[in-house]
DNA sequence: CTGTATCCTAGCTGATACTG
DNA sequence: CAGTATCAGCTAGGATACAG
């Protein structure tokens, strides 16, 4: 079915991957999902560290976009000093299958291009 | 595997992640790669209305550089006037699960924002 | 049909500094 | 620790026109 959907395939399907890299494009927003996928739950500066080259800044305003597409959420820890840890919503984690497809890919790829 | 992985996950996996994106951004790169997978030989014009919002500018820009990567092949065809094709390399279809991947979680985010 | 060439601007982005 | 503020440069991307 995976495979022989692409004889039969329409524009539907070509929107609704438009519509999934809507929420998901921008340089640094797959990266910051993935972070928070792999350890369960996640701080700010465990994920700045995580995503190598991020700002502090870009990952703020990313995080903002992640929350209001109800995809991760943040929970405010009331200690001296503040503690702040991200998790995936039920919602975002669906994106799981996606990252672990793109992560297995993203190693293939980086084979292709730097190993032969 | 796929599930629990995110137990174990190392920065490895979320740099892959990011080396996949960098291919894959832009926003209208996956789009296009769907659009001649769906299809399996797709031509600039066909492209260019699958692609709803598509430029033709940005079209072929974004073309030259999926072709760079490996991972579309373009073909000319000498009629009059000129045809083109374009295909996916045997290494662009490694994206195919990606694809399908994001074509369903597309379709239920929609849901999700319209619907509900 | 399949693109190129210009022009133009919003907003993305990095660097740096600062706050509670 | 977890951000916000500000400045300035770059470039992605759209509109339009043109070319082979």
């Amino acid at each position: 079915m995976a495979d022989n959907i692409c004889l039969v395939g329409h524009k539907k399907e070509i929107m609704a991957v438009h519509d999934a890299m809507d929420v998901l494009s921008g340089k640094w927003k797959i990266s910051i999902i993935s972070s928070i996928c792999y350890y369960n739950e996640r701080r700010f500066s465990d994920i700045l560290s995580d995503v190598s080259g991020i700002s502090n800044k870009m990952l703020s305003k990313e995080l903002k976009e992640l929350e209001v597409n109800k995809l991760i959420k943040r929970s405010v820890i009331d200690t001296q000093p503040v503690t702040v840890k991200y998790n995936l919503t039920e919602y975002g984690r669906t994106l799981k299958t996606i990252i672990n497809n793109l992560a297995d890919w993203g190693m293939e790829h980086r084979k292709v291009i730097t190993g032969r």
